[in-house]
DNA sequence: TAGCGGACTTAGTAATCGATTC
DNA sequence: GAATCGATTACTAAGTCCGCTA
């Protein structure tokens, strides 16, 4: 037995599941008051962890708790799960198999055949896309140049009052009925029109100073735009930091005339001001600009998008993911970037690579200038390629998410979960033998799958010291990021990890692991220092072709995607009560969605307007709460009034009352669960886990079963819809029962 | 087999959109 | 019609992993 915190405090007596190969020793159980049993430190980890420069650590506000467990409590909706702290605190961790198994290889799986002749008959040449695409492209580039996109009022009309032509029902390509190139190839037939480049510098009016050591001073084009490009982050704190001003300063002299480096020689001399209000204020302008003019600039958007914004890809017109080349600016690197405030210079078409066809028609540079290359390599997805001056690193334009060739690989990333959950029974026990095993590399090799597939940890590849901000992954775990406890709080072999991971987003987790696991650590950590490697006899790629060794096409990163996606199947299980409403359902889903974020660490900052939105949100159910209680007073006076009077008209203005009581409970209802759900998501980034971890079957078989339009869940542009809206649905309804 | 470059996915934040409210 | 505010999209940094080279 062991004794358990729940996540506001409370104590249980629990059964000992840690080593349970089932629950991973978070058993499913809540306290007597019907909080979730978690690690308290998650709380503190949720609360205080968004990104962090390291070791800065805030204590858990005990205060604000119990506000939440009030508007919780007090909300007048009884929720019914174990996931029902109003923090959004969940287990860190929960991976029981489920019962039931829609995470599993369809039994009818189709294969991914594109139906067609042999190769060498095909023509992927451009005449023939444009005789089978002309027709419907001119149509719906007629019909956009027409309308701008998206811009009907409430009535279904256009901005330009034209009553909005019927939307055709688009034709879907679908892709996944079709046969995968081999070999590498990713294309056969690439045609567009090269990228859109930054605009080029305005110079400011003559009005507007910069001012050195309080004496205005005209600069020379170069300097004066770099200086802009600070100007505009004045107010972003990054201006205040020592290495963003540093590299700036030293980054700007180099565009700076001789006679300006002369001068200008303290940063903090430098007035801005002058420049950041001119900014501000062209920004006002354009918020306040007449409809027409908006409408104006919309249809500009809207033309480049027609043009620049899609390709030719085999046949189909595909949507470019980011056809527009990065603007020249100051680098915002994440964390204590080392580069951060750095130059990132403007990109000309001398730097570009274009990447299509030889048989198509080639993008053409602007006016006297000339692509650096224009390539026609097909076993590679991008179009356009160039490489950024800040870390040497190339930067890529690519398709959309929507496109074939990147659906095809999501696809493929979630059928490689999907193999995993077939073998990792027999991975898991293999790497618990390994925890005894006699060479050192093997019993690390284990521990780092165990901690990979217990706590969805990255990889944690090596990276150059001092060339990006210091964050690691499990691989690259030091001594200094954990601290081993025999016991802590009633448990046993505690683990507590504290470092900075992606994105210098803070990873604070303690959790209990099993004894041997413990003694491994122990033993790893003997004789080392703070800063020396955990696993100093593995790496990312020792790793991987262990894991690659144990499933065809296994990674660390598999682990992710697969533990992500059977924790929201599972957890949807758990927390749907067949009783609800609808509104009640989503919170479900969203808690179950949730629980993913949190046990991939996805986090972000709170909403600037937070506060304050919630604020709005309370005012709003205090006057629902006012109008219900009058609408129950006015219900009393009916009945009471009906029993007087004994007629008909009486007794239908009871049948009234009790109907509008009804109406407004439901309206309490909805906004009481609206102001959960966002409280529980204040620090929580659903998206990220939504678009990249969870294999979309899940969430519509989810829908399907319970009715819900999927609409709620994604909404109609998120990538997925392709593969879920045809396939899947006919897929599911033959198959499973989520 | 280590090291590195290249290609691609995953990630949080800023900017923009558009529905709602006044 | 303007203001407000949550939702969505755009942007680009920062990861993972693979394959080539010496």
């Amino acid at each position: 037995m062991c004794v358990s915190p729940c996540v506001v405090g409370h104590t249980e007596q629990v059964i000992d599941h840690s080593h349970c190969t089932s629950c991973w020793g978070y058993p499913k159980t809540e306290c007597r008051f019907g909080w979730p049993l978690s690690p308290p430190n998650d709380l503190l980890f949720l609360v205080d962890s968004h990104r962090h420069k390291y070791k800065e650590h805030k204590h858990k506000d005990h205060k604000k708790d119990k506000e939440r467990e009030k508007l919780k409590h007090g909300n007048g909706y009884k929720l019914q799960t174990a996931y029902t702290s109003s923090t959004g605190v969940a287990p860190p961790h929960v991976k029981c198999e489920p019962d039931d198994d829609f995470y599993h290889s369809p039994k009818h799986e189709k294969s991914l055949k594109r139906e067609r002749d042999d190769d060498e008959d095909y023509d992927f040449k451009s005449k023939k896309v444009k005789t089978e695409n002309d027709k419907k492209d001119k149509k719906r580039k007629q019909m956009e140049d027409i309308k701008p996109k998206k811009t009907k009022d409430k009535k279904g009309e256009t901005a330009d009052g034209k009553k909005k032509a019927k939307k055709e029902p688009e034709e879907k390509w679908k892709w996944w009925e079709e046969e995968r190139y081999t070999d590498g190839v990713k294309w056969k037939f690439l045609e567009h029109k090269g990228p859109v480049f930054a605009p080029p510098y305005e110079p400011l009016p003559s009005k507007v100073n910069f001012y050195y050591d309080g004496k205005a001073m005209r600069l020379s084009p170069e300097a004066e735009e770099v200086a802009t490009f600070f100007a505009k982050m004045l107010d972003h704190e990054y201006t205040t930091k020592d290495i963003f001003r540093k590299n700036f300063f030293k980054d700007w002299r180099k565009e700076m005339t001789s006679e300006e480096k002369a001068k200008i020689t303290d940063l903090k001399k430098c007035n801005f001001s002058e420049m950041s209000d001119y900014f501000k204020a062209q920004s006002e302008a354009r918020k306040a600009m007449s409809k027409e003019e908006k409408l104006k600039i919309k249809a500009e958007n809207e033309r480049l998008l027609q043009e620049y914004g899609f390709c030719i890809m085999d046949n189909h017109r595909e949507r470019i993911a980011n056809f527009r080349i990065e603007p020249p600016g100051l680098f915002r690197g994440r964390g204590d970037h080392p580069k951060m405030g750095m130059l990132k210079r403007r990109i000309r078409p001398k730097d570009i690579i274009v990447n299509c066809s030889k048989d198509s028609k080639h993008p053409q540079p602007p006016p006297g200038t000339k692509w650096k290359e224009v390539r026609h390599d097909n076993k590679v997805t991008w179009l356009v390629s160039w490489t950024e001056n800040i870390q040497g690193s190339i930067k890529y334009i690519m398709l959309n998410p929507s496109s074939r060739i990147k659906g095809e690989k999501d696809w493929q990333k979630y059928e490689t979960a999907r193999r995993l959950k077939k073998c990792v029974d027999r991975i898991r026990t293999q790497y618990r033998d390994d925890w005894k095993s006699k060479e050192m590399r093997i019993r690390q090799r284990a521990v780092a799958l165990y901690f990979i597939d217990k706590l969805a940890l990255r990889a944690g590849n090596e990276k150059e010291e001092g060339e990006t901000a210091d964050t690691v992954g499990c691989c690259s775990l030091r001594v200094e990021h954990l601290k081993l406890y025999p016991e802590n709080d009633g448990q046993e072999y505690v683990v507590e990890f504290d470092f900075l991971g992606k994105d210098s987003i803070r990873y604070y987790n303690k959790v209990p692991v099993e004894k041997r696991v413990f003694k491994n650590l122990q033993l790893f950590m003997e004789n080392k220092e703070p800063d020396d490697d955990l696993f100093d006899r593995l790496n990312t790629s020792i790793l991987n072709k262990h894991l690659q060794e144990l499933m065809d096409g296994l990674t660390a990163k598999v682990f992710r995607t697969y533990n992500a996606s059977i924790t929201l199947q599972q957890q949807l299980k758990e927390l749907t009560n067949v009783d609800e409403n609808v509104p009640a359902k989503i919170l479900s889903y969203n808690r179950a969605n949730r629980a993913v974020a949190i046990l991939c660490n996805h986090q972000r900052a709170p909403p600037k307007t937070f506060e304050k939105s919630m604020q709005n949100l309370q005012t709003k159910i205090e006057a629902k709460r006012d109008q219900l209680s009058d609408a129950k007073r006015e219900l009393k006076s009916a009945k009471a009034d009906a029993k007087v009077r004994k007629d008909e008209k009486s007794k239908k203005a009871v049948e009234t009352k009790k109907k509008a009581v009804q109406r407004i409970e439901e309206q309490l209802m909805k906004l009481e669960v609206q102001a959960t759900d966002r409280e529980e998501n204040k620090q929580i980034a659903l998206g990220t886990s939504k678009l990249n971890y969870l294999d979309p079957r899940i969430s519509v078989a989810w829908c399907k079963k319970w009715g819900i339009p999927v609409e709620k869940i994604y909404n109609k542009t998120q990538p997925h819809e392709v593969f879920f809206f045809s396939f899947f649905f006919s897929q599911i309804e033959s198959n499973s029962d989520p």
